[in-house]
Order: structure tokens, then C-alpha cells, then sequence
DNA sequence: AATCGATCGTTACAAACGAAACTATGCCGT
DNA sequence: ACGGCATAGTTTCGTTTGTAACGATCGATT
């Protein structure tokens, strides 16, 4: 091993930033979200929980605020104010399931399905005009790449594959950084 | 497939959102940067924005905070809390700069110099894992096509490309929907 | 049918976040 | 040199988010 410089101006970094897959995704996922959220925030006064909870009753109907989370993958807290929200805003209706009285159906009001109306075409074409960079062959190749992506960071294990040297397992009560 | 009725009284659906490519990127991006934090979050006590200091400082040596807000795409608050963060640990100093004395360029500590140097292979590796489902010819595309997204989501009016009809404009005076 | 544990959704509380205000310093024109 | 404005970074404050606790209901077991 060499010996170390005890200040050196600079190593070769070990990680460029720019070029680290996760930072990436996050950034354009960040500007992509923000982007669109500017062309519908500002006009119906509606934010991203909300848009996603109304996207997705507008997409099945009739649903329950745990399918939601499962479909638009938000937390129930998160499901639960956004469609409070929307509730007190006349944009969305509560039905009670008899079935089983701890959960309801949520569906959209006139008011909200025409809201829905309103902003689906908007975002569509915002996608679509974010696309519309890529050449067909590229485009078909993100969704393709955007699912693996996801079944793989999905299935990875909390540890990296290769083992570290002991079993020296971490610590399970530390906190999982949020953010 | 016959025509099974879920749903009552619902038209075709007017965006799915699990084939909608803002959605898509915002949840591969958090699922990714979830499993990446997994990693190293409960083994080093460290979140995510004090891991992009970390990075950044590694990345460039001595940088002062503006610069790092830059490169890792961070608000300068975030910024300012996270390098709080890891300076009160020990693992980043400040150096004043006496030609500008607002700013200070911030360095790695031998500590902060050595928890860069276990947590920047185990990025790497994460990425690397994760790279390792797509197909050579894919990752360059992604490659390509993540920055042409960017480009064009940053380049992107928050209004959409086609009139309304009338001039009526957006009002300029609501809430941003953060989120 | 009484009880126990699981599940749905809301509420309570605390941490994290961002916008704006603030401090300190630098820059520039007069 | 002085006054006004710009910039770097921190602090403050209100909002948003997530974790945990909670009430209500369901299903299964006895």
C-alpha cells in the first residue's frame, strides 16, 4: 500500500457525483416532477399528493384510500390528507362500504371529474413533450429500462453482496434516513 | 379479454399513471435512492443530503458551499444544514477564506476523509449491482437519455406549447406545490 | 358471543424541508 | 471614504412529511 499524503490537494475522486446513477435518476425525476407540478399547481392550486390521488380514482373509479397508496405507492398518511383535501374541497366523495365499515370508497364529484378532465391532458402532453426529445428507439428502450430498474432495486438486499469479511451484522435500531 | 366490470359507471381511464413517465421516474428514483441509503444510512448514522456533501467534498476536495449547492444540485439551506451536520461530527472543517471572508471552503477531516472512502465503493457498488439488469447497449442509452431528458425538462415553459384559446394567463400568485 | 389479533384509516407528535428574513461581508459608483 | 446594492451563508418560521399511537371494525378461535 503507498503511503498517504497528509494533505494532498486532491486524490482522484472516488465517485463522481455526476455520473452516479442514483443522483441522476433522483435530479431528473426532481426537475421532471417539478416541471410539470408548475403547470398545474399554479392553475388549479392542487400539489402532488393531491394530483396523484385524484389521477388515480379518475383512473379506477371507485376505490379504497389503501388501494390508492398501492397503485400511486403513498404512504396511507399521505392518502389520507391528500384526500381529506380534496374531500373539503368538493373534488371527492366518500361511500361507505357495508361490506366492512373501516374503509370507504372514495370517487370523484362532478366537480373533481371535471377537474380530472382538465388537468390529464395537460400532464399527458407535458410527457409527451418531455418524449418527444427522444428518438422512438430510446423512448421504448426507458420504459424497458425504467422496469428493470425497478423490479431490480426492489429485490436488492439491504447489504452489499459481497461479504464485508465477519458476520459483523448493522445495527438494526438506527434511524433510515428520510429524505 | 371479456369485459369484466370493476368499476361501474368509469370511461376509459384518461392517463395511467403507472405508464406515465413523470410517475415512473419519481418512483424509480425513490426506490432506488431508498435501497442506496439502506446501505450505508444504518451502518454510518448519515442521510441522504449529508451523504451529497460528503460526496461533493470528496468529489472536488476543497469547495465552499455554493459550490456543492451547484454540483449536487442542493438549496444552499440544505447545504448549509447538512455540512452543520457532518462538521459537528468531526468529519468535515471549514477553512475561512481570507480573500472573501463570507464564504469558507470546506474540507474532509481524516475522519470524514475515511468514512468517504467506505461508503464511496459501497455506492458504487450499489450502482453498479443495479446497472448490471440492463443490457450494455441499454445503460449507455440511459446514459443518453437521462441527460436529454434533463436538458429538456430544465428548457421545458411551465406553460403548455399549445394556446388555450384566449389570453387568459395563469395567475402568477399561488402556491408552488412543494412536494 | 366473548376475546384476541389483524387491518383500515385518522390523529398526534416530531423531524425535515423550503421561503424568506437576517447577518456579515464584498463590490461598485460617486 | 461613503452609501447603496449584491452575495454567502445561517437562522427563523410555517408547512410538509413520516413514525407511532390510536379508535373502529373485522375475522377467527374458543
Amino acid at each position: 500500500m503507498a503511503s498517504r499524503r497528509i494533505r494532498p490537494d486532491r486524490r482522484d475522486p472516488a465517485l463522481r457525483l455526476a455520473a452516479f446513477l442514483p443522483y441522476r435518476l433522483n435530479v431528473v425525476a426532481a426537475v421532471v416532477s417539478e416541471g410539470l407540478a408548475r403547470r398545474y399547481a399554479s392553475q388549479f392550486g392542487i400539489g402532488i399528493p393531491e394530483w396523484r390521488v385524484l389521477a388515480t380514482i379518475g383512473e379506477f373509479g371507485r376505490i379504497t384510500a389503501g388501494a390508492i397508496g398501492q397503485h400511486a405507492r403513498m404512504h396511507k398518511v399521505k392518502v389520507s390528507r391528500a384526500a381529506a383535501g380534496l374531500e373539503s374541497r368538493g373534488l371527492v366523495a366518500r361511500e361507505a362500504n357495508a361490506k366492512d365499515r373501516r374503509e370507504a370508497f372514495l370517487a370523484l364529484t362532478p366537480a373533481g371529474d371535471a377537474l380530472y378532465g382538465r388537468i390529464a391532458p395537460l400532464a399527458l402532453a407535458y410527457a409527451a413533450e418531455l418524449a418527444a426529445v427522444l428518438p422512438p428507439e430510446d423512448a421504448a428502450a426507458l420504459d424497458r429500462i425504467l422496469d428493470a430498474l425497478l423490479a431490480r432495486a426492489g429485490r436488492m438486499d439491504p447489504a452489499p453482496p459481497v461479504p464485508t469479511e465477519s458476520g459483523a451484522r448493522p445495527r438494526p435500531g438506527t434511524r433510515p434516513a428520510s429524505g
